[in-house]
DNA sequence: TAATAGCGGATATATTTTATCCGTTATTTA
DNA sequence: TAAATAACGGATAAAATATATCCGCTATTA
């Protein structure tokens, strides 16, 4: 039960993006640089936020994604389902139907209560992922981040837009 | 994210082993039998249950799995934890401290903002599943399961223990 | 017009999940 | 006491998924 490591690289992408000066863009080799991760393999998880419509895209030089709406605007679940998606991290097999004592589907009338109960669990957990948007990422970043790092950061960027 | 397979099948054991008549077991191949899984898969799987203390176990004919406490003292969290383990769905491989912005390690004084979002999601999502016990389990199959099973399974048991 | 950059498809590699098998020990029943 | 049953641990094997790379294509910019 673990999240694809997509996730940790995007969410960190997109805080990246959401402090990036207005009508600025940053390629997926940038972001591959500035993270230290594969550039292809990053690339195609940008891809996903692209089609997810939580950043937007431009072609040729100085192109690349920024964000497609305010970060208020995207939650965290927002994120963790553009890569890992939206079905139920338990699947029910439906084994009650198999064996010996199953009997026709039809007089299964309702899902099974482990199924409820599981499924009423990764509903809480979604919840919970949109309690925190991009926004809440992005303060908590400009507060918490290590001043040496900060000044590193900018100093990159700056050599990024010339 | 995606739990195992294996916890479909250890949770309706459980449920299956909180119906049995007190001081009977049943063994890894029969309960394989009723739900039509893999035998020494789930055999594997019920290990872990006993390594858990969920179940106990009896060894030679007659012998078998059956609860080690009160199935109200078993919550559907013990069950999942057992089989998928304790560890948070989301891996922080603190990628903040790699790249050209990275700074030495003891300047990160919390975890990022990121993993700590995650990690409460987490967290509620084990609270919610704590929040079952196999007796709740166990009441919804007497009340939900199809009468007409019922009676295949309850035949089907009577053969079991002659 | 050359370089940049996203995109989609194909493919390769690694890791994890699923599944089986075997030898061992413990226990029960005939 | 012997034979059958059953859990257990370890070693593999097979299948599925995640991770990663590469290529050709189109759009865009300097």
């Amino acid at each position: 039960m673990r999240l694809s490591e997509g996730v940790e690289w995007t969410v960190h992408c997109c805080t990246m993006l959401a402090g990036l000066p207005p009508d600025k863009a940053m390629s997926a080799k940038k972001l591959a640089e500035f993270f230290d991760v594969p550039p292809d393999y990053l690339a195609k998880h940008m891809q996903q936020m692209s089609k997810a419509g939580i950043v937007q895209t431009k072609k040729g030089p100085n192109g690349g994604y920024s964000l497609a709406k305010p970060a208020r605007d995207i939650t965290l679940l927002d994120m963790v389902e553009a890569i890992d998606g939206r079905i139920c991290s338990f699947k029910c097999t439906e084994i009650r139907q198999r064996g010996p004592s199953g009997v026709s589907p039809c007089q299964y009338k309702t899902p099974c209560g482990i199924a409820r109960a599981m499924r009423k669990a990764d509903q809480v957990w979604r919840d919970e992922l949109r309690k925190t948007t991009l926004f809440d990422l992005q303060m908590i970043g400009l507060t918490e981040t290590p001043p040496e790092q900060m000044n590193k950061a900018i100093t990159w960027l700056k050599g990024l837009f010339k």
